[in-house]
RNA sequence: GGAGAGAUGGCUGAGUUGGCUGAAGGCGCACGACUGGAAAUCGUGUUUGCGGGUAACCGUAACGAGGGUUCGAAUCCCUCUCUCUCCGCCA
């Protein structure tokens, strides 16, 4: 959420922001209910202050034998004129705060501007993308053909868009989230936390999630709960309502994630690239305002160190202001190559929301004893998406005969150097 | 799911015949005094949001959340949430 007094104070900044992400008119629409807002305010914190006066004096004049009659009547429509007058209050403060809750984050002044992901930036690559001796196969093949993934019975059991991983395919999923986890542990200082996959409203809300995207999630019938979309829901919504007491916190989470996909009707209908559920392993920063930038070059680092250790090709690509998410103010995405795609596909987002989350979520700390507390800065990535890690594997580490060599870095998890088609 | 108890400031813990309680006492913490230094002791201070003000500061709101009664509510009424104990059930 944005800050309604940098609104008020700088009015054109913010409007030449919004406006990156061609959006428009929020900017007058927010002084609009704010300048109300607050003469509403002094009118009946005026109001009240007299009250509280005058209520403070009838148990003194009662005891002195006065009669009070006169002021209870006063003060009875006094308290009439209160009830109006904070009713209409509530009504602009709802009205802002729906703008303010439903208008996204600024993008950083060293975004390129751009109207979709044509415009992305790219950063750097690592590795070459492999030149194959055969005609390559999509994952999808090579895993069926392997006995390791069956959409048909994930089709029967659920439904379209849910895979079954059987055997070598099993254990390479879980694998794969004992090396990330793993590496971030025991290479860098995230602490790991297993979060609950179901979360409340406010939860959705204090992460951005919500409430523009309700579409988009699950929601469980009978409850106010959610089925989490990603870790950093939960993660970020640890320290909701808190004023934290020491920064940086770094955490790490594995946890399934749900994705409703409303829209994606027709776009990679095959294999495990886009899932209703998928698994993934995040990454969560808490940091001091003046350290995020460099946080997220970082944290980016840190996401990039899993496809490092797993030897698979990818790119670091910075979002244009027209693909950047709601919540964040910067956006590197990981590319990993697919060779069924002749391209590279999105394995991680790495954001910096700047405090645009901490708002929502009122996260707070407090530089030293006596000094008032201050929004801190959250960003999270992925460290890194399973389900497409393994789709990368497979299809970057498969052979001519059909098989799939294990990555150096997983052989120790895996029990095995490579996954035959005789099993 | 059934029965009961509870939710107050960083912690602990008063306050429940409504008013002088933003909130006693204790602990903790900060600053000061004392000391060669420290401990102990003494003194002072120690929540957050919003609005106004250059500022000192002033006003207002908050005692789990929301609503109601009242001139006035931490205190009374209603709804919800969470925690604890016992029973049932269960991985």
């Amino acid at each position: 959420m944005l800050d309604i007094k940098r609104i008020r104070n700088n009015p054109e900044e913010v409007k030449s922001g919004l406006a990156k992400r061609g959006l428009s008119g929020v900017v007058e629409k927010a002084l609009e209910i704010d300048e109300e807002r607050r003469s509403l305010i002094l009118k009946t914190e005026a109001l009240k202050a007299n009250r509280n006066e005058v209520s403070k004096q009838i148990p003194v004049k009662k005891r002195a034998g006065e009669d009070v009659t006169e002021q209870l009547k006063q003060m009875k429509q006094v308290s009439d004129d209160i009830k109006v007058l904070d009713a209409k209050l509530s009504a602009l403060d709802e009205q802002l705060n729906e703008l303010m809750m439903s208008t996204p984050n600024i993008p950083s002044d060293d975004v390129p501007v751009g109207q979709s992901e044509e415009d992305n930036v790219e950063i750097r690559t690592w590795g070459t993308p492999k030149q194959f001796a055969f005609s390559p196969l999509a994952h999808w093949d090579i895993g069926v053909n392997l006995g390791i993934l069956d959409f048909e019975t994930a089709a029967k059991v659920t439904g379209a868009r849910f895979t079954f991983y059987k055997g070598l395919g099993s254990r390479l999923e879980r694998s794969l989230i004992n090396l990330m986890i793993d590496i971030h542990t025991l290479e860098a200082d995230y602490e790991e936390v297993f979060p609950p996959f179901m979360v409340n409203r406010s939860s959705m809300e204090g992460t951005g999630q919500l409430p523009k995207f309700e579409e988009d999630a699950f929601s469980v019938s009978n409850t106010d709960y959610f089925l989490v979309p990603t870790a950093e829901v939960p993660v970020t919504n640890m320290y909701r309502q808190s004023i934290m007491e020491k920064l940086p916190v770094y955490h790490t989470a594995y946890s399934a994630c749900f994705r409703a996909e409303a829209g994606s009707a027709g776009r990679d209908t095959r294999g495990l690239i886009r899932q209703h559920q998928f698994n993934k392993v995040e990454l969560v920063k808490f940091v001091r305002p003046e350290d995020s930038g460099k946080e997220l070059e970082s944290l980016t680092q840190d996401a990039e160190k899993v496809l490092q250790r797993l030897e698979l090709p990818y790119r670091v690509v910075e979002l244009c202001t027209g693909d950047l998410g709601f919540s964040s103010s910067k956006t590197y995405d990981l590319e990993v190559w697919m060779p069924s795609y002749g391209r590279y596909v999105e394995i991680s987002s790495c954001s910096n929301f700047l405090d645009f989350q901490a708002r929502r979520a009122n996260i707070k700390y407090r530089e030293e004893k006596g000094k008032k507390p201050e929004f801190i800065h959250t960003l999270n990535g992925s460290g890194v998406a399973i389900g497409r890690t393994v789709a990368a594997i497979l299809e970057n580490y498969q052979k001519e005969d059909g098989s799939v060599q294990i990555p150096k870095a997983l052989r120790d998890y895996m029990k095995t150097d490579v996954i035959k088609i005789s099993q």
